[in-house]
DNA sequence: GTTGGAACTCATCATCCGTTGAGATCGGAC
DNA sequence: GTCCGATCTCAACGGATGATGAGTTCCAAC
């Protein structure tokens, strides 16, 4: 429950002169704060605060603590052109491109931020958990076993594509939610090429690095 | 942040007659609260309605908010026993141990639920990461590293354990928070086989059904 | 210029929060 | 049978929170 952030104490009466960029400001604030400590643990006062702006406005733009929860929760990235970008290419590079990718969209300051406030929703709330299965099972991971493991039977694809799921999605909780080391401060390069290892085992049974049987 | 929960109303004024386990349930109450709506969503007034009891009896048993929360965070697990029964013996078999261990864990009755809730508690309150994230990394890391690594550079080990860390973590996040298929409902040897294989990639560079470079 | 509306703040509301202290009620030791 | 301590409720506090409405300042269209 942070009382505030960083308040940039910029009070003045009425409209600032200059062109507005404050609606956006707000949101980046509160991405922040809901990424770092929950709906519940975030106050409008605190997102004001660290946004240099009176709690009303927050109120005049956004209406209610929901919607500009709504507003922060935007899930930055187009899902599908990042598929694309992974399943187009040449196949045995496809573990590696999809582990750069995943800790692109991560890691931006950009879209990182966002990703993880959405994250914490899902992991926390039944109702994004559901939307976000149906999602993932219905849409992303069959056009992935579809794209990555077209000569595999199946079923066999799609359970190989859970495990990758699960390789991913545990690096991301242990290493933005729980921040666990060495894992959270490690180097790109060398985050890729584990997880790319463990990606492509999970795919074909042996890491990049390993001659296929 | 639910107002209340089950209300139970047993008011009377004073100690009740018969033996009194008001405190487990208090605790009980707590614990699905905080595993529902986290740390910050949940109100001493919203558990003490939902055990069906005065909030001021929460104090009086806890002390402070922080104290039921302390009470609510035990882990029902003996981990340095489990981790005892992955470290000793054949060296080569220890990333199947390691599944079949870790699977048990989660998918037993006795612990499975308990387990669950304490994920849940984790993955959405700061207080209960920080716990986690000590113990994780200054404890049981740690003695996997020693235990299943002694030959490497230490570094590397930390690198690789942490790297079987989150990849047991998605496992548990991808079955049973999220529930994604096919991963939810897969067989247990088969579960155990493709954890296995990752693990063994992450901590021998390749899976156990690839010879060792 | 004037004017209308968007941007922004101020003061304030009712509500909920965690916490406290005093008092009521019960069980058990003697 | 009395009494003490554990159990439990009641009433209330100060503070933080989400929200509202009126008022102030600026930009831009005419």
């Amino acid at each position: 429950m942070p009382k505030s952030s960083v308040p940039s104490p910029r009070r003045r009466l009425g409209r600032r002169p200059g062109a507005p960029e404050t609606q956006s400001e707000i949101v980046d604030a509160a991405r922040g704060l809901f990424a770092a400590h929950g709906y519940a643990g975030t106050s409008i006062r605190a997102v004001a605060t660290a946004a240099g702006v009176d709690p009303a406005l927050v109120h005049h733009y956004f209406g209610t603590k929901e919607g500009l929860f709504r507003a922060a929760l935007e899930v930055p990235v187009d899902v599908d052109s990042l598929l694309n970008r992974v399943l187009t290419g040449e196949r045995d590079a496809a573990p590696v491109r999809l582990a750069e990718t995943f800790l692109d969209v991560w890691d931006s300051p950009e879209t990182g931020p966002a990703m993880l406030a959405f994250l914490r929703r899902v992991l926390a709330d039944a109702t994004a958990t559901d939307l976000v299965r149906q999602f993932a099972v219905a849409t992303v991971m069959k056009r992935a076993a579809a794209g990555l493991l077209a000569d595999v039977e199946p079923a066999d694809a799609q359970a190989r594509v859970s495990m990758v799921f699960s390789q991913l999605l545990g690096v991301v909780v242990a290493r933005r939610v729980l921040r666990i080391e060495p894992l959270a401060g490690m180097a790109r390069e060398e985050l890729v090429q584990r997880v790319s290892d463990a990606v492509a085992t999970h795919l074909r049974g042996v890491p990049a690095t390993c001659p296929l049987t």
